[in-house]
RNA sequence: CGGGGUGUAGCGCAGGAGGUAGCGCGCAUGGUUUGGGACCAUGAGGUCGGCGGUUCAAAUCCGCCCACCCCGACCA
């Protein structure tokens, strides 16, 4: 390509709302152009990015035995309404409606389409495994689409689908994705961290993330160095510790004047945070509810959503909670009724807590579960910080920033038994088939390559995701010998299939490096008076300071040779 | 949705006691240049985010709205 004809122009300076690395460099580079906010078009270069990325993509998923295929964006409401995942993505569900006003909405992912074609298509087990995929736009009307490509509204993501006829399928499927996308990573030049997860609005059980680390990183992710465990923070578990037990002593009031906060109260009374438990209230699908845990300890919104089966869930106000007849400041779980009660499962490893005593101003000691009050519902709905224990060895936990750019679900049968997708075993009977779902946002991926890949002049591609390999860069043009060389190298060595961005502007030179470290591509190729007194190019890669002469006969072999490696 | 910020030429910005808009880069033409974003000359390019109000007169003052960015909420 040459560069003179190439669609899209370098910016010398970036335009002022782009934050983020990855974000600057692919408008500065002319790579991409915002249309609005989370919404991008991708001019010429970064395209070709895109597509070598869904190119690697593609032969991962093929080599691990998926099938390409193509759904709409353009869904019925309906189906969605079918599984109830309409509530689900809420607000994030593009929805329009059609000139007949039937209710159509733009698909935030695939699951609810590929299950009801795979109704159509399955009815036996001897049709299973399958493993489906496609490279399909998705819409998402995101709360704050941010970071230029790492957090749009209309993005590309590859997504596959697995069915199975039983939990041992699901794995097997489950392991090839998991390699392949591995592989995936290894092949853009991306090491990932693969972490548990919470599964979201997607839904099933068990769920890991492939986050690239980085600063900037939209999620934290916890983790312990010394046994390989890694979470979201959204789901991360921390050993919470056990207190040493004391025999059970009675109730007492106690009076404890100005002090409503769990930090006033132990000031106050001159125990530690962990010895007083506390109330949060939070209003799940509408209702009140009442949400206790050790005073130490945060609650983690993600893990108390999931644990309640709710959609909506925020705190409640405080005229809210006094509307319900709570003294807010001194709270007691002892005594509710008629709401329901969360209890995080640290509050039983202790004794004798400081609770509220639903009187203003007054507090309870030798508060004990289930002695005192009973939780409806005790489980894990602690938020995990970096300093705690790990929950599987015991040592440090730590915390680092990721971007999330892969995530895999066991889904299980929620979907396929909502949408009637079965199929007969056998002995003829018939069972819901068992799904998994496996994504890769492209735009991400490559966002994430770069901010992976920089430096104070710009990207340094990778050779397998670059949207050329060889960036040829003659230097003082109007010399006839300059103009003949660059020429004739050009047009060998596309005639050879090298992948070739020919600056054949009449530029200083200061011009043509700028833009060549400012696109990152690979390898330059100098040629100029100077190096033709040699008969030679110079050989220069992105990511090496040093050049070397080469003869100009065996440039091409050379690039060959740095191209493969 | 809450908090903060920004909207003036393609990009980065200045202006703002109210009097009809300027700088740098980029762009066009001509010339001189050329190993790390050259220089000279000439020129094109603007509903000052939108609507309404105040005023003889609004980029400037007032009100409402919109868009975009950042933090949070939320979200893959």
């Amino acid at each position: 390509m040459r560069l003179s004809k190439l669609f899209g122009k370098t910016q010398r300076e970036v335009p002022a709302d782009a934050e983020t690395v990855s974000h600057q460099l692919l408008l500065k580079a002319g790579m991409i152009h915002q249309v609005a906010a989370g919404i991008y078009s991708y001019l010429p270069l970064g395209l070709r990015v895109i597509k070598k990325i869904a190119d690697i993509i593609r032969d991962e998923m093929d080599k691990a035995g998926g099938q390409e295929l193509m759904m709409p964006v353009l869904q019925p409401l309906e189906l969605w309404q079918q599984t109830g995942r309409d509530l689900a993505f809420g607000k994030g569900l593009f929805t329009l409606s059609d000139r007949r006003e039937r209710k159509l909405c733009l698909g935030p992912t695939h699951e609810e389409v590929i299950t009801e074609l795979v109704r159509y298509n399955v009815q036996s087990y001897r049709d299973l495994p399958l493993l489906l995929y496609q490279i399909q736009t998705k819409f998402r009307d995101e709360p704050r689409p941010r970071g230029g490509l790492i957090r749009m509204r209309e993005f590309t993501m590859k997504d596959l689908y697995s069915f199975d006829t039983d939990e041992d399928g699901l794995n097997q499927s489950y392991n090839k994705m998991l390699q392949a996308y591995q592989n995936i990573y290894t092949r853009c030049g991306l090491p990932t961290l693969l972490v548990e997860a919470d599964s979201g609005a997607i839904g099933g059980k068990e769920s890991h993330e492939f986050m690239v680390i980085t600063k900037g990183g939209e999620d934290e992710i916890i983790y312990c160095d010394n046994c390989r465990y890694a979470a979201n923070a959204e789901k991360a578990e921390s050993a919470k510790g056990k207190l040493e037990p004391e025999e059970l002593l009675s109730l007492e009031e106690v009076a404890t004047p100005g002090a409503g906060t769990i930090e006033q109260v132990s000031d106050f009374l001159k125990i530690p945070k962990s010895h007083t438990l506390k109330a949060v209230f939070y209003i799940a699908n509408g209702k009140l509810v009442f949400v206790t845990i050790r005073g130490d300890i945060e609650v983690n919104e993600v893990k108390l959503k999931n644990a309640l089966g709710c959609i909506d869930l925020r705190l409640a106000t405080e005229a809210e909670v006094i509307k319900a007849g709570i003294v807010a400041g001194a709270a007691s779980p002892i005594g509710i009724k008629g709401i329901k009660i969360i209890a995080d499962d640290s509050i039983t490893s202790g004794t004798n807590f400081v609770a509220g005593a639903n009187k203003p101003e007054t507090h309870l000691k030798n508060v004990n579960c289930p002695r005192d009050f009973k939780a409806d519902l005790m489980t894990d709905i602690a938020q995990a910080h970096a300093g705690e224990k790990c929950p599987r060895c015991g040592s440090e936990l730590l915390s680092t920033r990721g971007i999330e750019v892969g995530h895999i679900f066991k889904l299980g049968t929620f979907l396929s038994e909502k949408l009637g997708a079965l199929f007969v075993d056998d002995n003829g009977v018939s069972y819901p088939i068992i799904m998994g779902c496996y994504g890769i946002g492209l735009d991400r991926l490559l966002a994430a390559a770069i901010e992976q890949n920089y430096d104070e002049k710009g990207i340094i591609w990778p050779m397998s995701i670059a949207p050329y390999h060889i960036y040829l860069c003659p230097l003082h043009q109007e010399n006839p010998e300059v103009e003949a060389a660059a020429e004739n190298l050009y047009a060998d060595l596309e005639a050879q299939g090298l992948e070739v961005l020919f600056d054949d502007r009449k530029e200083s030179p200061g011009v043509k490096f700028n833009d060549a470290d400012l696109l990152g591509i690979p390898i330059r190729v100098t040629i100029s008076p100077r190096t033709l007194e040699k008969s030679s190019a110079e050989i220069k890669k992105r990511s090496e300071k040093e050049a070397q002469l080469v003869p100009l006969e065996e440039v091409a072999e050379k690039l060959k040779k740095l191209i493969r490696d």
